[in-house]
DNA sequence: ATCGCCTATCGTGAATGGACGATAAAGGAA
DNA sequence: TTCCTTTATCGTCCATTCACGATAGGCGAT
């Protein structure tokens, strides 16, 4: 790359589009809810405001580990919470990322 | 799987969330922007109103055949739209489909 | 027709994602 | 304690992503 000095980058500013913090944290959060299996979990744990634990896993047509999986990365996103409840763990939406994650889209 | 037939699954909905098909294009759609290279191209392509070509080769830190596959990507999402201007091509955000994007973030 | 520029595509390699079964860890109940 | 249930993690396999250089095709200019 670098080979067409001849004319100005985009439009006036020098060309500092590398790396942009936001750019890479929009990515993130829009890559956690960018597979079917986790945009169900989102949905369903927005649709019954209280939290409900591994009866996600009966929702959904994939094994225990991999839905385990998908929960994970949506609670590393901070998009869900997860809290341990006896022997059972019961998730719910991080509403703050939520309308943190909307805030971004919709200022697109 | 399905083990658990002694309780009620999530809500009072049997299950049926398998392969649910708006899940699935938001899931697509999403995934277009889960890339911060992609977010940068979206963003750089909305502040320009018009058509830029490759210049965006120049604003991003990648090989010009990376920003094409990024912009392949972007183009079959229908997030945007490439216009052959003889030699050169220009690239246009598609208002329809982002706008549809942001109605199906914020009606999460 | 030939040259040079712009862009898309091909081929490759390293890294990551997604799915699964098996297993481990933690807690409640008998 | 000993089970049983619930969930997280491990290891593995296959598919996909992401990045690159090299190459090919299109088009305008000379």
């Amino acid at each position: 790359m670098a080979k067409r000095l001849t004319q100005k980058p985009c439009d006036s500013t020098p060309v500092q589009l590398h790396a942009d913090p936001t750019a890479e944290s929009f990515a993130k959060l829009a890559w956690a809810i960018a597979h079917p299996a986790r945009v169900q979990i989102v949905r369903l744990l927005i649709g019954r405001e209280a939290c409900i634990c591994g009866e996600i896993v009966d929702c959904l047509p994939l094994a225990q580990s991999t839905v385990s999986q998908h929960l994970k990365i949506l609670k590393e996103s901070g998009l869900i919470q997860g809290e341990v409840d006896g022997p059972k763990v019961c998730y719910c939406i991080n509403h703050e990322k939520l309308d943190q994650l909307k805030a971004l889209v919709a200022d697109l």
